[in-house]
RNA sequence: GGAUGCCUAGCUCAAUUGGUUAGAGCAAGUGACUCUUAAUCACUAGGUUCUGGGUUCGAUUCCCAGGGCAUCCA
């Protein structure tokens, strides 16, 4: 997966054991990269380091923008992410995180030596600039540029500046140009990083002390999952990547710390998925002396916490956001590729006169409207983007009925050239209007927003109360007929194998909590879902947990602990006959020196940000989520 | 693990029923232009069409196997 280093390629090329047609693919990226290479050289024979060093600034540039004033002194620093030249003056957008100022180069105001290295600078440099402040005729803030340093030369072209990167794998596989060229990722992960800061504001501001425990442990407990598996070389053990924090958690209840967090990631041995990364990140929290109920307010009061200090709503509106782009980019690269290769082909004029003085009136507002639209997903939530796209769709988008006899009876002259051949523009108008009333259906669709209300209080039921809301007399049935009952009456796929309760469960997750986005805490669970939580005072066969259902998906557990150290022993025995864990003798132990009584809740903060941020898969969230080696020869390196 | 879809220039995408030299835009190079902002204009260069095999006079296109990704299922 690693880029090949140009120079490498260089090495290798002529040498014997390498084949000449590896050569040859790598001749086409050469040509560009080795341009690169030639201005460096070139940057170094001025004797300037093309990779920079300390270089003082006003600040990020968004606040150079922000102290901009007309003649005013400013420094700034970042990636040159364009380049427009007029004649003698250069107009480049210098972009960070925080956005992007024009600067303003000309010969004139730069000594020979600054001139010429000016000429050697990429689209993806960085370049710290010096100069003064100045407005263009465009009314744009802009630096005059007196002096500049180079800080890091780009060896390797940035993704397109208009289209970003599409490519679902390169966006994973190299996310430092994902960040670079969408804003909606560098959006993301800066929520990302938000949260969790406020995770721990929130749990400092009462009381909970934040502790790093093992993620290597001897056992790996306190979940079900199939472990990761290591060796310590001094030691000659196996250690396992831990699935859970829990019982080291327990241990500092024991301790006498009586509230606690961490926040780490947890390893799992399973399957990658859209929900799914091999690694994951885990809030953990025990309160001593409280029990599930309270941990439920303490969760509540969390995430509406979360979602009104970072997204100031309640109301979360999820859509499928990344559907409707590639719905609407498609029309447009549609109409923008067809539109070149026709009109070059057939015209061979002037293309912008033409288009506008002979087609004007019946198709001109629609590359604008729609490339305005696909600018607009840059800065604006995509359902009102989408909503937009669909008034265009409404208003029917094209007009194909322009008069074709009209324009054939136009006279042709110098500057233009009379269209005879009006069937390409016919067809390809045709088809965009198609494109689009095919997607109309589906636009609409993904216009519709999910809108998950977060305001308080809670919905709080018993487990046992929704399947019967959902299964009407279920609990009434025998074993056999359940398993007839779910397949037949309620569609579901019942394995023979499944236990009572799972089939149970089954109706559980399929009916109620994939249906269910607002939050609902599920109470009072059957013993044998959850092994490790107190058994309800009232009925033995219950346990004092709840799970949290936000999104169709579980995003917190929470439990009263169980605390009783013999209790705990024979539940974790007869877990680990059915699991491939063994038991953790050095828990139990800790145990029997006396835990108190105390609440716990772990959530999945992987699952919490695509709830907050709308993403659709788990891979959208995680910087750098695992994927599959690619393979050498495939078209991904 | 199963089903379906996708993989074409550095990036974003085309390519008619299997047809001859695989095309555009951006990025790159050369030239023009002293206020541009997706600058514009002219020209140039850039391809093992994911890999391997097969069918065919001819394969980006059809078939088989493999790799990766996406979605759904387990």
């Amino acid at each position: 997966m690693t880029a090949r280093p140009a120079g490498v390629d260089k090495a290798t090329a002529g040498s014997a054991d390498c084949p000449p047609a590896f050569f040859l693919m790598e001749d086409s990226a050469d040509k560009l990269l080795a341009e690169r290479r030639r201005k460096l050289d070139a940057v170094r024979a001025h004797g300037v380091d093309p990779f920079g060093a300390r270089f003082a600034v006003d600040g990020a540039v968004a606040e150079v923008r922000a102290a901009f004033a007309e003649g005013r002194a400013l420094r700034a620093a970042g990636r040159v992410t364009a380049h427009r030249d007029f004649g003698k003056s250069h107009f480049l957008d210098l972009s960070d995180l925080t956005g992007r100022i024009q600067i303003y180069l000309n010969a004139k105001n730069l000594t020979p030596a600054q001139a010429e290295l000016f000429a050697l600078l990429d689209i993806g440099d960085f370049v710290g600039v010096e100069g003064e402040g100045f407005t263009t005729k465009t009314g744009e803030p802009t630096v005059r540029v007196r002096e500049f340093q180079i800080l890091g030369k780009a060896l390797r072209p940035l993704p397109d500046k208009w289209h970003g990167l599409a490519d679902v794998e390169a966006r994973y596989r190299q996310r430092y140009l994902d960040l670079v060229a969408n804003a909606r990722s560098r959006e993301i992960f800066l929520t990302r990083s938000k949260v969790l800061r406020a995770i721990r504001d929130f749990f400092h501001a009462r009381g909970f002390l934040e502790v790093e425990t093992p993620m290597m442990q001897p056992v790996a407990g306190g979940a079900a999952a199939r472990p990761f598996v290591t060796h310590h070389n001094a030691l000659g053990t196996q250690f396992y990547l831990r699935i859970a924090l829990e019982l080291y958690l327990k241990r500092l209840l024991v301790g006498g710390f009586p509230k606690v967090f961490e926040i780490g990631r947890n390893f799992r041995n399973e399957g990658l998925s859209r929900r799914h990364n091999p690694e994951f990140t885990m809030l953990e929290a025990y309160w001593a002396f409280a029990d599930f109920e309270q941990m439920a307010e303490l969760v509540e009061e969390l995430i509406c916490y979360l979602a009104q200090t970072i997204l100031g709503t309640l109301q979360i509106t999820h859509n499928r956001r990344a559907e409707t782009e590639v719905a609407i980019r498609r029309a447009v690269r549609r109409f923008e590729g067809e539109f070149e290769r026709i009109f070059r082909e057939t015209m061979k004029v002037k293309k912008v006169e033409v288009f506008e003085s002979w087609f004007g009136e019946t198709v001109q507002g629609l590359p604008d409207e729609l490339r305005g639209l696909l600018k607009a997903l840059d800065t604006q939530p995509a359902h009102l983007v989408a909503t937009k796209a669909l008034d265009l769709v409404k208003r029917g988008m094209v007009d194909v009925a322009f008069a074709k006899e009209e324009i054939r009876n136009q006279p042709e002259s110098e500057e233009r050239i009379v269209i005879r051949d009006i069937e390409p523009w016919h067809k390809l108008l045709k088809e965009v209007a198609n494109d689009f009333s095919a997607s109309k259906e589906a636009l609409e669709k993904l216009t519709q927003e999910k809108i998950i209300n977060l305001a308080r209080p809670w919905r709080r039921a018993r487990y046992h109360d929704l399947i019967e809301s959902v299964a009407p007399g279920w609990f009434a049935l025998s074993p056999a007929e359940r398993v007839t009952h779910a397949r037949e009456r309620l569609d579901l796929e019942i394995r023979d194998r499944m236990e009572e309760h799972e089939v149970t469960q089954q109706v559980f997750e399929k009916l109620v909590e994939e249906k269910t986005f607002d939050p609902l805490f599920v109470t009072h669970l059957p013993k044998e879902l959850v092994p490790l939580a107190k058994q309800n005072a009232a009925d033995p066969a219950l346990v004092d947990v709840f799970e949290l259902i936000i999104n169709g998906q579980e995003i917190a557990p929470g439990y009263s602990e169980l605390n009783d150290p013999d209790v705990q022993r024979a539940r974790l025995l007869a877990q680990a006959g059915e699991e491939t864990q063994s038991v953790d003798e050095d828990f139990l132990l800790a145990l029997e020196h006396g835990m108190p009584s105390a609440g716990g809740i772990g959530i999945g903060i992987d699952r919490l940000l695509m709830l907050l941020t709308g993403a659709e898969s788990i891979r959208d969230i995680i910087l750098f989520p695992h994927l599959r080696p690619a393979a050498p020869g495939s078209s991904k390196h």
